[in-house]
This record gives structure tokens, C-alpha cells and sequence, in this order.
RNA sequence: CGGGGUGUAGCGCAGUCCGGUAGCGCGCCAGCUUCGGGAGUUGGAGGCCCCGGGUUCGAGUCCCGGUACCCCGACCA
């Protein structure tokens, strides 16, 4: 690989840029034939399963099955719910023709005219309509509730402008749908949910999130209550990471979903949705990262030691080599993920390049000089730093070294973030705020969708959520001047 | 859909103003020397210069028409 491609763009002069840069040449993704559409290359795939098979086993501690639903959506479906369909339409891929044929003038494949379908089919962008529909058949009595499936599955959502892992035309992610009987269940469980992601994104991806309510304005098309988690990247702008939505009862009132409750009179079910997507790889990516690229928190990576020989010709490599092994099986033993580079016709400088750029926590290098005197080098990525220690007790040292690494990056980007989190009181302030610093600003609201709407139209800025954790605080508007009760979070965003 | 920009080797680009038959850097292949932070050197392979038409003895370069992609907005996980 060249040098050339391991020179990221100036992080400050644009990050965009530097972000796309980054995304390539870590090897996770990169753009392919289809306008909008992303390949996740083997490396970027191996940390996105690392996050699905934590969450899925998240999902299924809370009860919650794996279950799949189809790829195709019968248009009319779509209009049954009418908030819904506002909130997709613009953005979706049709089905209209289920075959081909030969072009009579020869000139390649065409559409076949005589192969239209009665009704189009949209291709999902979210499968609220066709799960509701499927419920509909499940659901006679409360003794049918709840229900708690899950899917893992990919949607398309036709955006017009579209960044790597951020906003693709196809994504990835998991759609949780739940039917309960009663309102406060439902409430509960999108509760539960957006706890779980809050739990995923602190403790497993290491960034922090603020937890909160949507305004209306933001809220998911058809819910009636939106939570999120809002996260802070690098470069001072908020990525709402994932959503769990209580649905009320309009999905099931849309679908004629009606069950039996106790006391034997028909009601209409309780819904609840929730989701995150490969979004989170470019949460990862922009929360962490240093000029010389990624930088993964131990538990989602997958390699979390590299170890690297150093070496002059084949005796020393044989030598050494036989030594790593002994140290990568008592790792492997610790339950340490490890790779042993060897490859020759690279040199160890260029190895030590690559994986930085690659996000490896722990790098270990050893030479003849460590084989003489028992030793080897440990390189911590989140700090770049590096000392010389025994190989003697090396597995215990590196598992409490990637624990300490788990938690140095999430303190380091809570500390980031609390830096980059601002109380603003006046409306020059909050603008000031936003072009000189970015981050989140914390102020007063007079709670409508007319003020945020015009907020968001001079500044950019929106709220990004209601804060759960926000303490009653009695203030004014910084646009309106009216009363507020409580302080809500403004960032530019995603 | 508006406003900018770019299509030349696998990647990044120069050459286009002023027409003369294809260049640079990196990568790739082979050899030798190297090897504790992105190796050095010698040799080599690799091009429908985005597509179509026109002007010309001659077009990567000029003219006309397409098309693709990128960036900035509007839309959004």
C-alpha cells in the first residue's frame, strides 16, 4: 500500500473530506457502481457484526426474537397511515415491472412493457406498514401480547445527497416492533429500548450519549413519541445514533389490528418501533478518531492486538515467530482476539502505519534485542504511546490494558463533549455559539414548532432532543421571549 | 431540482490557452541491498486520453451534442 494512500486530508480544513478519506483507506467501505449505494469491505463488516451480535444478544436479554419480514411493500399500505406515507414518499424506490427481455433492435436488455405490475411495490424503507399488516393475523386476544420481534435486515431510503456510512441510499440495521396491550407497556418498552442503545453506545462503542425526547418537528412520521440518543462528533455536530418510537395506537388503528382485553371488550393494540443502523460505524468513526485514522474501543474490535515481529533475515523471523505464537495462544487464552503479522514483504515501520490507520488498541512488537532480554513493546493506539515489559505475565497485563483503553476513550470523548457543551441565554449568544465553537448548546424554548422552525432556519440548528435528564429550570425563549420550563439541546446536525 | 467543478494507467494528477501521435508521483512485477516507525536502487509491465459527431493532412488539445461522477444547497437514520 503507499504512503500516498495512507495520508489522510487536514482533519480542520475539511472534515468531510478527511471523514470519506478515512472511511477508504481504513478499508471499511467505500462508494460502489450504484449512485448512493455503499460496498462494506470485510474490514468495516467485521465491526459492524461485532456491534449486531452485541445488540442482538442486548435484544434478546430483553426478550425480544428475531423474526423477518419482506423486502417488498405494497404501495397501498403505505397510504393507510396518513403521517406515515408524508414522511417517505419523497424517498422511495418503486417497483413497477417483474420482468426483462431481449431489445428487439438488439440493443442489449430492456424492461418488458407487457410485465407491469397491477400494484407497485415500494421497496421498504422502514417496515412499520407490512409488519402491522402481518400482525393484524397474530393478534385476537391480550393473551396474544405482547409482541416483541426484532429484524436485522437493510432498507432504502432514496437520499439526494448521500456520505458513507452516514446516509446511504441502502442501510443496514435492525427494526424492533413491539404490540402491546396496554399504553404504559408499550411506553415502557420504548423506554427499555433506547436504554439498551444508550447502554451499546456508552459501554461498547465508548461514546456518550444524551438521551431525550424529539421535539414534534423531529418526531418519527406516525409516532407519537420519539426518544433518541444524541451523540457528539469531532467536529462539534450532533448524530442522532438511534431511535425508539411509541407508536400509540395509530399503526394498529391504520392496520384494524383489534384484540380482546381482560375484561373482554375490543381495543386497539399499543405499538412500539425502534432502530439503529450502520450509522453507528460512522458514529464510531467520527467520535474517536486521531490524525492517524480510527481508533476502536477494545470491545468492538475485531482484532484487538497486533503483534508484529522485527526482524533480519529468516533465522530471526523463525525465531520470533515461534515466540509470538506462545504469547498469541496465552492471549487467545485470556480471551484476547490476536493477529500475528509476518507477512516479509512489508517492513514493520509500514505494519505499525497500517494499523494505527486501522484502529488496532494494542500493538505489540518484538525484536531481537526483547528476545534477549525477555521483554517486549506494548503500543496503546488511544494514546500512541509505548513501553517495554516482560513477556512474563503479559496475557493479565493486556486484558486490564484494554479495559483501561474501553474506558479512556469514552472518557476522553465524554470530556470532549462536556468542553463542547454550552448554556446560551440570548439568541447572539446561541449564534455565536454555533459558528465560532459548534457543539451542543443547551437553552430556552417556548416549546412550538414555529419558533424551532425559525430557529432552524436562521442558524441551521436543531433540537436535537429534549433532554430526559433536564432539570426543571424556569427561563425564556432565546428566540420568542416566552416562558420555558426547561433548558432543551440545539446542535447543528447530520 | 438549483449553483459550481471534474472525467487522461490500479490510485492521485500534469498536459488542453497555443493541434504534431502519451507524461509525472504512488502502487504493481523482477533483481540486488536493506529491516527497532510509512526502505533504497536498477530494470519492467500497464492507456478506445468519458461517449458520439464535426473541423483538420493530423484532435487528449478546437467546435457541437450527450453522459458520468464530485462538491455546495433543498430532503433525511
Amino acid at each position: 500500500m503507499a504512503k500516498e494512500l495512507k495520508e489522510l486530508t487536514n482533519r480542520e480544513e475539511n472534515y468531510s473530506q478527511w471523514y470519506n478519506d478515512l472511511v477508504v483507506k481504513a478499508g471499511l467501505a467505500e462508494y460502489s457502481a450504484v449512485r448512493g449505494c455503499m460496498v462494506i469491505k470485510p474490514y468495516g463488516y467485521a465491526i459492524w457484526e461485532k456491534m449486531q451480535q452485541t445488540l442482538d444478544r442486548m435484544f434478546k436479554e430483553t426478550g425480544h426474537e428475531n423474526a423477518y419480514f419482506p423486502l417488498f411493500i405494497p404501495k397501498s399500505f403505505f397510504s393507510k397511515e396518513a403521517k406515515h406515507v408524508d414522511g417517505f414518499a419523497k424517498e422511495c424506490a418503486v417497483v413497477t415491472h417483474y420482468r426483462l427481455k431481449n431489445d428487439p433492435d438488439g440493443r442489449g436488455v430492456v424492461v418488458d412493457p407487457d410485465a407491469k405490475l397491477e400494484e407497485e411495490l415500494i421497496v421498504r424503507p422502514t417496515s412499520e406498514t407490512i409488519i402491522w399488516n402481518t400482525y393484524k393475523g397474530w393478534i385476537q386476544s391480550y393473551r396474544d401480547l405482547p409482541i416483541l420481534c426484532n429484524q436485522w435486515a437493510n432498507v432504502v431510503r432514496w437520499e439526494m445527497r448521500t456520505r458513507l456510512f452516514l446516509r446511504t441510499a441502502e442501510f443496514l440495521w435492525q427494526e424492533g416492533h413491539t404490540a402491546h396491550a396496554t399504553r404504559e407497556e408499550a411506553e415502557q418498552e420504548a423506554e427499555r429500548m433506547i436504554r439498551v442503545y444508550a447502554d451499546f453506545a456508552e459501554n461498547w462503542m465508548g461514546v456518550p450519549v444524551v438521551i431525550g425526547h424529539k421535539s414534534e418537528n423531529e418526531r418519527f412520521a406516525g409516532a407519537e413519541d420519539t426518544l433518541t440518543i444524541e451523540a457528539l462528533m469531532q467536529d462539534g455536530k450532533a448524530l442522532q445514533s438511534g431511535t425508539s418510537h411509541f407508536l400509540g395506537q395509530n399503526f394498529a388503528k391504520a392496520f384494524d389490528v383489534q384484540f380482546t382485553n381482560r375484561e373482554g371488550q375490543m381495543d386497539y393494540v399499543w405499538a412500539t418501533s425502534w432502530g439503529v443502523s450502520t450509522r453507528l460505524m460512522g458514529a464510531l468513526i467520527m467520535a474517536h478518531s486521531d490524525n492517524n485514522g480510527l481508533v476502536l474501543p477494545p470491545r468492538l474490535a475485531p482484532t484487538q492486538v497486533v503483534m508484529i515481529p522485527i526482524y533480519k533475515g529468516e533465522e530471526e523471523l523463525v525465531a520470533i515467530g515461534a515466540r509470538l505464537k506462545e504469547i498469541a495462544a496465552e492471549l487467545r487464552a485470556a480471551g484476547v482476539s490476536v493477529k500475528i503479522d509476518d507477512r516479509d514483504h512489508v517492513r514493520s515501520g509500514f505494519k505499525f502505519a497500517e494499523y494505527e490507520l486501522r484502529g488496532v488498541p494494542v500493538r505489540l512488537a518484538m525484536g531481537p534485542r526483547d528476545m534477549a532480554a525477555g521483554t517486549i513493546e506494548v503500543a496503546r493506539r488511544d494514546m500512541l504511546t509505548k513501553e517495554t515489559l516482560p513477556q512474563q505475565g503479559l496475557a493479565q497485563h493486556i486484558v486490564s490494558l484494554l479495559d483501561r483503553i474501553q474506558q479512556g476513550i469514552y472518557d476522553k470523548a465524554l470530556a470532549f463533549r462536556t468542553a463542547n457543551t454550552t448554556r446560551v441565554d440570548t439568541f447572539e449568544e446561541f449564534e455565536r455559539t454555533l459558528d465560532e465553537k459548534g457543539g451542543f448548546v443547551l437553552a430556552h424554548w417556548d416549546g412550538t414548532a414555529e419558533t424551532e422552525e425559525k430557529i432552524k432556519e436562521l442558524t441551521k440548528a436543531t433540537i436535537r432532543c429534549i433532554p430526559w435528564d433536564a432539570p426543571a429550570e424556569k427561563g425564556v425563549c432565546i428566540y420568542s421571549g416566552k416562558p420555558s420550563p426547561r433548558r432543551v439541546l440545539f446542535a447543528r446536525s447530520y
